[in-house]
DNA sequence: GCCGATTAGTTGACGGAACAACCAAAGCCT
DNA sequence: AGGCTTTGGTTGTTCCGTCAACTAATCGGC
């Protein structure tokens, strides 16, 4: 007879194979995208994919709440780094005139340029660890997986704005 | 004519798919993870995993650079990690009695309890967020992808110990 | 039009991770 | 056997991310 709560369903062979290997991605991926991004130009890649989501926006400029949501970060880790690359003069904040309580981060041409650099060597990176091991077949698999991952893992789709 | 490096090859709209929705879990995951684990346990989602592993290995007893090629942690951050669980009395460091450089880490009972109470839970958050949404094809078909994925992000096939 | 509630964002303190410098033990070479 | 190299770990600094607290501006009801 139970009496706590439900008995656990613990993982199957083919749960546990596909499990680790996804947890073991996750560890890898982020060293190898900061390693090669800050060696060649001294950003991080969350940095970078900040610098990116602007250079794409209108007006190279986003609200802040927007980039968080974009970059899925949370307002407080938004608000340091922009801070710190407004230091070095790659972003600058404005006041959005439209409602006083927001601040638009805007792209400098020195940001522009920042991540015009940095682009090639960051897709050769994608490239070489990521796609070029994959079939044409595993990258739409791949697509599709990452759909069904995301609705659970980001149900707002918040982060999806980008290709939905 | 070329005179630079090569052009670079931009990404098609097939690759970019694949790839912002790969970017998307990556950032995703971890975060869901830690906050699971670090409420109902007060453990890191890496604590869990260096614990789990040695609950796994032979006498609950790894040393500390297999522990560390295991979990794909630097042995710095390893050594600093399992200092801590040391003065939670969830580990132990043993010096290893065959090669006097070596330190041997063992899991405690009370780093054992941890992980039998820890693991329930995250086995649930495992299956809500990450196997339940994929079908049982695609969860095949994530395993082959890791797989073609982890030979370029670890050819040493260190973390891979697991399960080859 | 004013007051509470919500939204937008910043700031400061704390904890964890990367990197570099360092120490100690073992292997090796002659 | 003595010295160089390599291997195994630890320690300290610095940077980044999270959490909690706080400020400022807008909105909604009356």
């Amino acid at each position: 007879m139970e009496t706590g709560p439900a008995e656990t369903r613990w993982l199957d062979p083919a749960e546990r194979d596909a499990w680790l290997r996804l947890v073991a991605v996750v560890e890898l991926l982020p060293g190898i995208l900061d390693a090669q991004l800050r060696g060649s130009s001294g950003l991080t890649h969350f940095e970078y994919f900040v610098l990116a989501m602007l250079s794409e926006a209108p007006d190279r400029t986003l609200r802040m709440t927007t980039l968080a949501q974009r970059t899925n970060a949370t307002l407080p880790r938004l608000s340091h780094v922009v801070r710190r690359l407004e230091d070095r003069g790659l972003v600058v904040r404005v006041p959005c005139p439209e409602d006083g309580r927001a601040t638009n981060a805007h792209l400098t041409d020195a940001g522009w340029d920042a991540v015009v650099a940095a682009a090639p060597g960051h897709v050769e990176t994608v490239r070489s660890h990521v796609l070029d091991p994959l079939t044409r077949e595993q990258l739409d698999q791949l697509r599709d997986i990452g759909d069904a991952l995301l609705t659970t893992l980001d149900p707002e789709g918040r982060m999806t704005a980008l290709f939905e």
